[in-house]
DNA sequence: CCTCTATTTGACCAATCGGTCAAAGGCACG
DNA sequence: CGTGCCTTTGACCGATTGGTCAAATAGAGG
């Protein structure tokens, strides 16, 4: 039946070492992944990162789309987390603010996954295409019939509420994905998500009162 | 003096062959760049494009970082235009929004340049890292006093103008950058860069207010 | 101690990469 | 028609790539 045979693959991942060592190729892919890119990063180079032997981390991943593909999976919970907590019995305002903010942090604290997706999406997601057509796209209608109600009751200014969606993510990603764009302009001393964070805020409050 | 042999590089660019090859090739490696990345491009490939063998086009270009080199320089121009044009004389909402416009008529019109520029900035824009600390820091903080100026006069609502700056490019070249994404999400039936420009519109109207 | 399985690795492979080169065509112009 | 330059190409090269494999090494359990 399964052709497979049982010892080229390691057995599921229960040991330590199997935790330890699957935990520190995916650390080191992450680092590759988002700064060289896909066709940019080398297994070699994840490997050494890793503190590993090339076929060694082969024994752990079957290839090296398996590597990029499981950073992507994981990937995905974290990033929606913050537009699944929209919550529906919250303040319409308030509850968009915080979804802000709480993107802009994570755009702050996981810079390396930020553009690890932003490379993704821009060769066209070939990755990512079923989850984006599926379980984003119905998480985001979803989300966005809540923000239509708020503006149906007047909670909230009468905007097409995807678009909003589209501009949280723009705007919150951008300091992550363009850091080195946003660094070159503001020249130093300064704290780009800290300034940033005030001005979303400024941002979004204008746009959004009713 | 010169110790490059004459024969090995072609004349300068003058006879009509020479343009429509360059052309072509530029056009080739643009399609190629900016949908793979520069590691994923692959010579063969863009001369295949170009409908050239690949020492052909080695005979136009150098090196494959020349051709990348070459599209990112044409980009620029283009790129800062609209910037450049923000008015000192004009009306200051209505200057910003032609900003906008031309910014996202630009992302609509050349969205490979768009992604080009994305995935060179995404690396660190090690190709452009003097440009975006000189030219692009200069000219920026050039146009951010004139919209300094306009929030002192009271024209123009208070707000870091640099990340204002920040916005206008955030909220364009993601609809350019992260086409597929917008697409997934909006489903068929839509025109999304229609919608961005009545959106970006309103939004940028109700944030410039005095 | 032995044995069985999990882990690690050096050596290797075919494919593809960016780039070179010498020689062959094409073309303008005297 | 012949000469000289521009253009094009097939064949080739060393380096690097993702991935394989058989054999060596650890470790756990008896």
């Amino acid at each position: 039946m399964d052709g497979t045979p049982e010892s080229a693959r390691p057995p599921a991942g229960r040991t330590r070492i199997q935790e330890r060592n699957r935990a520190a190729i995916l650390e080191a892919g992450l680092a590759v992944f988002s700064s060289l890119g896909f066709s940019g990063a080398t297994l070699d180079r994840i490997a050494r990162e890793a503190k590993l032997s090339k076929p060694n981390l082969l024994y752990y991943f079957p290839s090296k789309e398996a590597v990029h593909l499981a950073l992507l999976e994981n990937l995905l919970d974290a990033w929606l987390a913050p537009l699944r907590a929209l919550d529906p019995e919250g303040e319409p305002v308030e509850e968009v603010l915080a979804y802000v903010r709480r993107k802009l942090d994570l755009a702050r604290d996981f810079p390396r996954e930020s553009r690890l997706f932003a490379n993704e999406v821009l060769r066209g997601a070939p990755h990512l295409s079923g989850v984006l057509g599926g379980d984003l796209a119905q998480l985001v209608a979803e989300k966005s019939a809540l923000l239509d109600r708020w503006m149906d009751e007047g909670r909230l200014a009468r905007l097409p509420s995807k678009h909003l969606v589209f501009s949280i993510w723009a705007l919150t990603q951008h300091y992550a994905d363009f850091e080195t764009q946003v660094r070159a302009v503001l020249g130093e001393g300064h704290d780009p998500f800290a300034e940033a964070g005030e001005f979303l805020d400024t941002l979004f409050r204008r746009l959004l009162a009713p």
